[in-house]
DNA sequence: CGACACATTGAACAGCATCAACCCAGGTGG
DNA sequence: CCACCTGGGTTGATGCTGTTCAATGTGTCG
């Protein structure tokens, strides 16, 4: 199988959050590589293991899941295009979760060890994955937050608001609405409920208005008014591109705070 | 204020991560650095700002939160002596949660951009700060799994196994159970449960016999069991050293798999 | 002492889970 | 070509876990 410049999908995300030099895309493209066709819930990272390689989803989508002691799962993140998708074994040793795809998925396999030199030893390369290391732990926090304090309605809804602007921002348009091809039971486990209640309150959403379904596919009637209801602020996603060198301009004084009314700052609005 | 060797904290917990030179410790301690007591709900960081500073906990405790559009708290992490607060702002244009001080404080205060620029010269501080942010990320996955599959037991417990364990492997020692600055609504906003159901939820862990409180002290008569009880397993905290360079050994092949049994791997045990 | 923050307890309630049908579309095999 | 099977989606009835509201207890501090 050739190299083809089918890394783009990731430049395309990795540009976006920096920038990125034709000199930084030129030895990425260089690596080593070859792409592959994962099956519906086939794996790509296990729980346990030490992968030797970095995925890339090119194509399609993927999940991060764990399980509780007592079987339970719970879905942790969505990945799309452009999405890489074990980033993190280039720093630690253990995959503490694992990673399926959703769907037919396409995906880059690019030697850890080669990735991780390249990427180690140019700056704007270092940089860019650091940058989407911390963007997906902004994610993980917003995720929390969605599932610890939003009720059904809102989270179901904060999910889709969140998957249509990742898709949009990677160019990956959905003027008419996207293709999610989970079920049910899985967006109950993305979001802490059953399936049942997943189908009731998908019903409410539909009944007010705030989503349009067609099988799989999500549209959004009125996607300012959805956003709205869900309590969705994009800026978590840090989709602007993130400036490297800054220079400094707050000054940090012993602010102190407590009492009950300004305890603690704003967060979406 | 003169440079004390305070950071000493936060090298024994890259130390424990990487391997970090003395000329790496060397630097970080070169940097501008000032100290300063947080009061108790004091802020470090504010959403939505851009802090040109970097703060590094020396004593006490942090937590990061955010707050829903109706004003619903949301704590995502505790951060314990020798955590980096916004490592973050290194790659993000601005702050997309809140880090306030638990109880007094104290933390140390870097120029954001100095700091930037050492951490980026020197590939093992580069590899330390990296790998730091994965294990944050790391943890907020747990947390995901927590809140979201686990019952209020548990989710409770979990949380004081976490924090014992992490401050043990920083070596605040702990033999005697460890102090835990946080109310009982400070506790249900970690665990999206409220005060009241906080409450109910540890006499009941109490009269099980699975923790030993003594005002804000908690304390474990049998670790190992509170442990399996809460299906707490530490991988999680990739507490050891995580190797750099690694040797690739497995080997991807097309795994596939669907259907019921074996959908999906094994979590915590 | 009085104020205040927090812990504790009780009673009523609600959101979501659980259990159990039933439906529907698509694929398979006789 | 239809009978069957299977994996979702849909719906109803019922109940539990955790919420809400509210009152009372308790320790600390000025």
């Amino acid at each position: 199988m050739l190299k083809p410049i089918l890394l783009q999908v990731l430049f395309d995300k990795l540009d976006r959050l920096v920038d990125l030099g034709e000199h930084d895309k030129a030895a990425l493209s260089a690596l080593p590589q070859h792409h592959k066709t994962i099956p519906t819930g086939g794996y790509i990272v296990r729980e346990g293991t030490k992968p030797d390689y970095c995925a890339i989803l090119l194509q399609g989508y993927a999940i991060r899941q764990k399980l509780s002691a007592d079987g339970k799962r719970q879905i942790l993140a969505i990945q799309i295009a452009g999405d890489p998708l074990d980033a993190q074994h280039m720093f630690l040793d253990c995959a503490d979760h694992t990673v399926q795809a959703l769907g037919e998925a396409r995906v880059a396999i690019i030697p850890r060890h080669a990735l991780q030199t390249v990427v180690m030893s140019r700056p704007a390369l270092t940089h860019a994955f650091a940058v989407n290391g911390q963007v997906d732990a902004s994610i993980f926090r917003e995720w929390l937050l969605n599932i610890g304090r939003r009720d059904a309605r809102k989270r179901l809804a904060h999910l889709f608001c969140e998957i249509a602007v990742r898709l949009e921002a990677n160019g990956q348009s959905t003027t008419d609405g996207f293709y999610l091809p989970m079920s049910q039971e899985e967006l109950g486990d993305a979001t802490s409920l059953t399936s049942v209640h997943v189908n009731r309150s998908l019903r409410i959403l539909e009944d007010e208005g705030f989503i349009a379904r067609n099988g799989r596919t999500i549209r959004f009637p009125d996607k300012a008014a959805t956003m709205k209801m869900a309590g969705f602020d994009p800026r978590y996603l840090h989709l602007g591109r993130q400036s490297d060198a800054v220079i400094a301009e707050s000054v940090q004084n012993g602010e102190s705070s407590r009492g009950a009314g300004d305890r603690y700052g704003r967060s979406d609005a």
